[in-house]
DNA sequence: TTGAAAGCGCTAACAC
DNA sequence: GTGTTAGCGCTTTCAA
């Protein structure tokens, strides 16, 4: 690797001209700036940022602290905030927990030693305390999940307007027993979407009855389809299924190919984010979209803006910012139409 | 930020006897780390990175240079290389490439300035010479695609075998006449890809007319979409496709979707890759499987195996390894059946 | 307009 | 078993 020395020795000036002459210090002549520019350019010489870093300069590396990044919530997050730090000079670091304390408490410890100038994180449901120590003294932002003890800068979609509108949609087309299959309670966003639907329904002046739940850890698939199985094997199962999470959605559609339910004539279903994929799922599926790239994106241009009024950094005034999801309806979902059948038979059997 | 030098002053030891005891050095004697260990504890101490590598301590990460991390895909290696470098103190650095050549150029110089350890690339179909040579000086490994001028160390799937054997899977079932869309040939995987289809098609004794191609950017699903309809509005269509890239086998799915062909009857479809949501498009999508997380994993303990092995670093021996994909049969793909109706039509007409 | 020198936090060679 | 000291590559006074 190249340094300002070799620069130096070989144009007999000294390292500190090269730096400045490399730096666009004004003192330096424009002759001696552009031989300077132009030998760096000869012999590949780029900074090196370890040296940098021990003169006080900041880092320029992000870090993206994420459950798992094949959840493609999580991946498009990725790809948001890599293209928003990129265009002003920073890089993103990223970090996978498993949404165990333990591997987050690692990973922060790993972001700490590499001096990160930031740090977005989706944190586990209740971080180490250590976690919580040394973030501290790390700019931060949380996304989407937002737990106490960390920094009051969060953004995050409308967890409860999702699962509201999402309910409310079922409720208008007439069912009256719904099924929720979504993420436990110990996370926030998990209450709010819980929040969101048992809301729809007392807003519709139905009794808490008409919503039957099953929870479960957010991001395993297999708890979608097993709760799906659950809910309809019951003696008068819902007529209409609202999913919590993204992982979950997918689950339930792939538990309800298998077992070629007949959606939307004896069960609608309402999922949770868009992936590719869910149009083309059975008749369309009927979901509620997120603005996952914008979110990350402000959240990556929140966090930079913070990092350059450094001065500022002290001021804690809580910030959140919570996405709105947008409805989009497609084919699973219509009215109930069982609810007559059982009407007749149960005539036909008198 | 505590140091070793808070440290020392609180213990009235010098930094170095710090420096050795938190490095478990022998000489140091039981107690004195203890009593250093546990006050670094009380400080929170984080050793500084930066500091260590100037006193030339190999960094701990680990570049990941790839086109788009919402390619499922590349999420996919992501998570992999992150797990696995994890399990060896690693971090993961993630670029994104947009398959832009000035992009990967400015990518990889922030990787040098960050002094990474090595680094994991999707090349770019022909990067910049500057790639070339600022990659000549780091540890490297090239992954999915090979370009000429990088590191001869390799880890791509099989590609010529993927689509050779979707492809024979067609030609068993009897067809003759397939169409492919895949990615161009100014890509290494491209060629290969292309190469298979042909290979089949020849092997079985066919003519190369029976073979209609349509290429495009790799990474495009609208390509995806705009072939699947350009091939099938031909005098005599295909009946059959196949796909090159997963990112166009998304296009695909979705134009067939929309447009409700009839899969298999009319068309047969076979996959390339298998993500989430190909089991559950129309009748199932036959495809070929990649082992992509075990491909990412071989890579990167090769990667940090060859680290490790710093004094071997120079030995240039090429090392090549192409998975083979499986596949998958399921419900897009049956014998052709409009053979028969083109011919009956005909007679009537006469 | 340029040079000399100090120092960031750490490690390691050299004392004792 | 522990202390002293030099130096990694860079920035930034202070001199000239």
């Amino acid at each position: 690797m190249t340094t300002t020395r070799d620069i130096a020795a070989r144009l007999n000036v000294s390292v500190s001209t090269v730096g400045r002459a490399l730096a666009d210090d004004p003192r330096i002549s424009a002759e001696t700036k552009f031989r300077v520019k132009q030998t760096a350019d000869e012999l590949g010489y780029v900074a090196n940022r370890a040296a940098r870093m021990m003169r006080g300069v900041p880092s320029t590396v992000i870090g993206l602290v994420v459950p798992d990044v094949r959840n493609s919530f999580y991946s498009t997050v990725a790809h948001a905030l890599t293209e928003t730090v990129r265009s002003r000079d920073h890089q993103v670091m990223l970090c996978e927990t498993g949404d165990e304390r333990e591997t987050e408490l690692r990973q922060i410890r790993d972001l700490a030693a590499v001096q990160v100038a930031g740090v977005v994180i989706v944190p586990t449901p209740r971080p180490h305390p250590d976690v919580r120590r040394l973030l501290q003294a790390i700019p931060h932002v949380q996304l989407n999940r937002r737990v106490s003890g960390l920094s009051p800068h969060w953004f995050g979609i409308d967890d409860h307007g999702v699962t509201r509108t999402a309910t409310r949609h079922l409720l208008d087309l007439g069912h009256r027993k719904i099924g929720y299959i979504g993420g436990t309670v110990d996370i926030r966003t998990g209450a709010e979407r819980l929040g969101g639907f048992r809301d729809a329904i007392s807003e519709a002046g139905l009794p808490v009855e008409c919503g039957v739940v099953d929870l479960g850890p957010p991001s395993q698939t297999t708890h979608g389809a097993d709760a799906l199985r659950r809910l309809l094997s019951w003696a008068e199962p819902p007529t209409a299924i609202v999913t919590g999470t993204v992982q979950m959605t997918v689950g339930v559609l792939a538990a309800a190919h298998e077992d070629r339910l007949a959606v939307p004539r004896s069960v609608s279903v309402v999922g949770f984010g868009d992936e590719p994929g869910f149009s083309w799922w059975g008749p369309g599926l009927t979901t509620v979209a997120l603005p996952i790239h914008e979110l990350a994106t402000a959240c990556g241009v929140w966090l930079l803006h913070q990092l350059e009024t450094t001065g500022a950094t002290a001021h804690p005034t809580a910030f959140a910012s919570a996405s709105p999801g947008t409805l989009i309806v497609r084919g699973s979902t219509a009215e109930p139409a069982v609810v007559r059948r059982p009407a007749r038979a149960s005539r036909a059997a008198r």
